[in-house]
DNA sequence: CCCCTTAACAAGACGACATA
DNA sequence: TATGTCGTCTTGTTAAGGGG
């Protein structure tokens, strides 16, 4: 058997076990007595044992008005905004949406366990499994926590009995953790009952999907801190759990478990207030104004993603009405993105004013990105068929890409330290791609300008045809270009 | 510590178009 | 009409980061 279960085992003092000799009476008053104790314990953190079918385990179960607040919102606020969370229920793989777009509130569980460690395998148990729903008109945390691993099977079932009556998931990566971990259990235990359930939604990848690159991290913590303006004191950390927990089966204090339920309970009513968070976001509640730029464009790529062109447009407009108007650094950042989204949605005149602001913000400085130019020239091109404009765009870009070859040249040359050697290698013969394709492209253009002009105007033949080069030709061409500033 | 999801990037597939 | 090129869409791969 695994180490963990030896340590389980080891620190059991089973109420109630027969002391030798003992007269009876006097041994069940005592035990009866231990038991009192116990319970006086689990009572003065506000938990109590519950009896079931299966077996005890202890429980802690609080209640709240729906109108309490947890941070910014008050957790009634999902209440007839839920529906629209089912968007994230949605498959990659199947088309067909099985909620039909109903989400109700009461159906939801929010989950969050508290295990012995990190892995995913067997020897990791739940201690305990922390829920929490909503029904009639309340909002309900109920923790569950196991004294020894005898426990473990009530524990189950009356998760798997909450299920019946709430069978969409909600939880904090608990797609990867929690989740397989419950069903492993449920296996080991050979219980006839498997846990099934409706749907899952994890709030980890959303978070990321919106805030990887605007927060330091999205842990749950990090997250609620910074978008439900939920404020932690004396939090445990969860990384402490196991230990307290083995400090618990040591010495079989309640106490010392306490601040894991409190950190149980914070969590499952932060994946409440998170709901209400991205449920308001879906509902087309997000306060466009005050979000930062970052996360503004992150809302749109999230909603493209998710396929709701409807949420996408304001956000889109208010980022494109906001990187025009400002004209920081900051702000230009996102030009070229949001050109790119235009592009997509094939909304070139919006994408061709977002590629000549760009030029006009930045297109004298030689960091200056050539992908406007490039774009320009390609939009000029093929779409109005202007070709000395696609010309000229291209031609600029070319002489941008030279004049970063010589810097990055020399900076190369100069660079003594050996780490970003490859990286920068990658990036030069990125740039040389860059170079080539951009010289095939401006004697591609030449050509076409000139068959069009002496399409035009046949007797006009002063014109010599550009020298048709070939691929290799014009690579030769580049080569020369670089060995030169060599 | 371990596993899973997702974003970011790279490479391949395919249709549209133009030229000979 | 056959062929090649361009641009875009699709598929494949990799790395990072979260849970106690």
């Amino acid at each position: 058997m695994s180490g963990l279960r030896e340590r389980l085992l080891r620190h059991k003092k089973p109420i109630g076990e027969r002391a030798a000799g003992a007269p009876e009476a006097a041994e069940a008053a005592a035990a009866g007595a231990a038991r009192e104790a116990e319970d006086q314990e689990w009572a003065a953190i506000g938990a109590h044992m519950e009896q079931g079918e299966w077996g005890a385990f202890v429980m802690r179960r609080r209640e709240y008005d729906t109108a309490a607040c947890h941070g910014r919102y008050a957790l009634n606020e999902l209440i007839g905004q839920s529906d629209q969370l089912h968007v994230l229920l949605a498959r990659p793989g199947t088309d067909s949406d099985p909620t039909e777009g109903q989400l109700p509130h009461d159906k939801l569980l929010f989950v969050d366990t508290e295990t012995t460690g990190l892995g995913i395998g067997a020897g990791n148990v739940p201690f305990m499994i922390g829920i929490g729903f909503y029904t009639h008109e309340r909002f309900v945390v109920e923790q569950m926590f196991i004294r020894d691993p005898g426990e473990e099977v009530a524990m189950l079932h009356y998760l798997h009995s909450k299920l019946q009556s709430h069978p969409y998931l909600v939880s904090y990566n608990g797609k990867t953790f929690d989740w397989p971990i419950i069903k492993n259990r449920y296996i080991v235990n050979r219980m006839p009952v498997q846990p099934d359930i409706a749907g899952h939604l994890d709030f980890l990848y959303p978070s990321r999907s919106l805030w990887k690159h605007t927060l330091p991290s999205c842990r749950l913590g990090k997250v609620e801190e910074e978008r439900l303006a939920v404020i932690r004191q004396d939090d445990v950390a969860g990384s402490l759990a196991p230990a307290l927990y083995f400090q618990y089966l040591a010495e079989r204090k309640a106490l010392i478990v306490q601040g894991v339920f409190v950190h149980n309970e914070l969590d499952i009513l932060s994946l409440a207030g998170l709901s209400i968070h991205f449920a308001g976001a879906l509902n087309g509640k997000s306060n466009l104004e005050q979000m930062d730029l970052e996360e503004l464009y992150r809302l749109t790529l999230w909603f493209d993603k998710l396929n709701q062109p409807s949420l996408a447009a304001p956000a889109v407009q208010m980022l494109t009405e906001r990187v025009c108007r400002e004209e920081t650094e900051h702000a230009s950042e996102y030009l070229l993105p949001l050109a790119q989204l235009y592009k997509q949605r094939h909304c070139f005149t919006d994408a061709c004013k977002l590629w000549t602001l760009y030029i006009q913000r930045r297109g004298a400085r030689s960091t200056a990105a050539l992908e406007p130019y490039i774009e320009l020239s390609k939009h000029y091109e093929h779409k109005l068929k202007k070709l000395e404009q696609a010309l000229d765009y291209a031609e600029q870009a070319l002489l941008k890409a030279r004049q970063r070859q010589v810097l990055t040249r020399s900076y190369g040359t100069a660079g003594s330290g050996l780490a970003g050697r490859s990286a920068a290698a990658r990036k030069n013969t990125k740039d040389y791609e860059q170079l080539v394709s951009l010289e095939q492209r401006i004697q591609r253009l030449q050509l076409k300008l000139y068959r069009s002009s002496a399409k035009s105007k046949p007797t006009r033949g002063t014109q010599r045809p550009p020298r048709k080069q070939t691929s290799s030709a014009a690579q030769a061409s580049a080569g020369y270009v670089m060995d030169s500033l060599i």
